[in-house]
DNA sequence: CTGTTAGCGCTTTCAA
DNA sequence: TTGAAAGCGCTAACAG
């Protein structure tokens, strides 16, 4: 750790006198009391008579006393902070799950140290380590491991004393409490929707970032379930409704690759330019939704008179979009604060229950759905 | 604190044996080295031969020892933790702002802290104090605070030698770094544009929350000088493309009350409906535009046809809508990024230099604006 | 009820 | 170069 050093003049553990930051023993001189005493009121716990108390706090509020966390941390070997990592604390979706998490831990006393991996495992590594160094009391995780060689850091933490509650995404290799909502589901109901509107032909925006186009539903599972969990339940959940309706499977009908707006604008492109070409697609992410009506537009069509369209990830916008969107809508918030709530009661001494907590989405119906366009 | 008590049985720093955290002790030990030898290799500092090094971190690796963060802020005291104070993680804007902090500042070795205040001066308080306590190094805050009697807080924590650079709000009574974007030139730029297409009544969405409409011109900027500082700027830029184009100040034509989307479009209906009703409406966020997108469907009315519209806080989304949508691009990013590099060069012994850090926005000019309507 | 004392794990003189 | 020892500010026995 060779940044360690090189910190400026001065700010070392020695000079800082008892300039700006008076400590325990300071306020216990001024109040005229032992500093067990001044600690016990200003700690607020054990025995302490009203009247040193009240001189103790008035000596506190003169000096300017505050508590050094770290101190106490040290004695206590508790920090009263939870460390939180995610892909993307810009993303809207894990905003809206930090919002969550923050809220409820703050609520009961906790402060939230938040690290972003940018679905870089070794970034995820590195996190559980920075958190395990700053001694969070535990951590939320929504990881991008899945395989059973990438849980190692997550089992470190977990050795070393740290519970850790999974958000968001399930992983398979870990027995672990886990907050997510229902994905499969949710995929489910939207391409049933679209079916039963009469389409067959649906396009899956938004996929495993495979090379290439996979010739077979086994070669896509498998690709998939080495992928994102959230992207396979939702892979698994259209290809629930397909199998449902007696939809054959066509694996012209997926997008793969680089998961971004343009690209998903490109593959919505090339499934309305098929022969036998796609009269609906399911996005599974607000991206996919811009980029897939983009690609609507530029063929020069329009929905759902030619295409009908569904999403996941329902935000204000989608309200006013002309047609509005019939979109997925997430409970972000309730994602996060559930786990952070689960967690924090094993922090409280619960036992962790390690199970999977599904909560549940919802489709909100509005007018991006319409009857397929005759063949 | 009561809060402090009751965290579960025997975590207390007594009974954690060796078991899972090994100390720079017991490295030593390992190693058979004294333990400043293993803590000069550990901690990366001082000289040490290099077989002995080696063998300390044979037994370092063998051990799993991990350093323990606290402790050695309790020596150095520096945590290597920046703070940041905004009024929202959940908000998008906030969101991107926090990863251009959190981005810059994890590039160069530090972690981040962030407390929400959902606008509130006494959360605000609150989270500093909560910052002190655990010691960051330094603290990055978009205050609510106006007035001279609100910023002591912060006064504090500069006082006890916690530098603090402000972001996205400027505050008069501070004399700060403070990151923030050109709103005065954006709002007049964008209004410039409207009248530049023959608009005169234009309608100023999403004000100061005033409980009534201000009577003068005089009135409204006194309210607004009580109020966030980027409403303030954004109304001054409003006024100044106004007075450019000699446009009487028409106090029905501004959003005053509750910040929201419903009430945004509740304000537009209004202006809509006025005998000399508006044409065209700048809106300060971008709730504030979907508000009136919805106001102006529910008037039977399109756009730019018969309003014309331009808003604050570009998106993607922004781009898909049918016409696209003319908006103002921040440069969240860049905000954050930019408060983080002041703060962390100042913690890496700069002088502050107590400026003013001015960013660009953007117009993005799509299709929402249009001719004025012959009245 | 109050004060004394011994750590928490690390960094940092200071001698050897 | 290495090791012993003191100290960061707080909590937590343990006597008094």
């Amino acid at each position: 750790m060779p940044a360690e050093r090189g910190q400026g003049p001065g700010r070392g553990a020695t000079d800082r006198g008892s300039a700006g930051r008076p400590t325990i023993s300071e306020v216990a001189a001024e109040a005229g009391v032992g500093r067990a005493t001044a600690a016990r009121t200003l700690g607020g716990y054990g025995y302490v008579s009203p009247e040193l108390r009240e001189r103790v706090l008035a000596a506190a509020r003169k000096l300017g006393y505050r508590t050094n966390a770290l101190a106490r941390s040290m004695s206590t070997g508790v920090t009263h902070t939870i460390g939180v990592i995610v892909a993307d604390i810009g993303n809207p979706f894990f905003a809206g799950v930090m919002r969550g998490i923050s809220d409820t831990s703050r609520a009961r006393g906790f402060d939230t140290l938040v690290l972003s991996t940018y679905e870089a495992l070794e970034e995820e590594v590195a996190a559980t380590d920075v958190l395990i160094d700053k001694r969070v009391d535990g951590m939320i995780i929504s990881s991008a491991a899945v395989d059973r060689g990438e849980v190692a850091h997550i089992r470190a933490a977990i050795d070393r004393g740290v519970p850790v509650v999974l958000v968001d995404r399930a992983v398979a290799a870990l027995d672990l409490d886990t907050v997510v909502i229902d994905n499969r589901d949710a995929a489910r109901e939207a391409v049933e929707t679209l079916v039963e509107a009469g389409h067959r032909r649906i396009g899956f925006v938004w996929g495993p970032p495979a090379a290439e186009q996979p010739a077979t539903r086994r070669g896509l599972l498998a690709r998939t379930s080495r992928n994102l969990w959230t992207d396979g339940e939702r892979l698994r959940g259209y290809l629930d409704a397909l199998d449902d309706a007696r939809i054959p499977f066509d694996p012209e009908l997926v997008m793969v690759g680089e998961k971004s707006e343009r690209h998903a604008a490109q593959e919505v492109a090339r499934m309305l330019a098929l022969p036998d070409r796609i009269t609906a697609v399911f996005c599974t992410e607000a991206e996919a939704v811009i980029g897939a009506l983009r690609a609507i537009r530029a063929a020069g069509l329009s929905y759902p008179r030619d295409v009908s369209i569904i999403g996941f990830d329902d935000s204000a916008w989608a309200a006013v979009m002309e047609p509005p969107l019939t979109m997925i809508e997430q409970p972000v918030h309730e994602l996060g604060a559930t786990a952070a709530r689960v967690l924090l009661d094993v922090l409280e001494g619960a036992e962790p229950r390690r199970e999977m907590h599904t909560l549940r989405s919802r489709l909100i119906v509005r007018s991006s759905v319409g009857p397929a366009p005759a063949g």
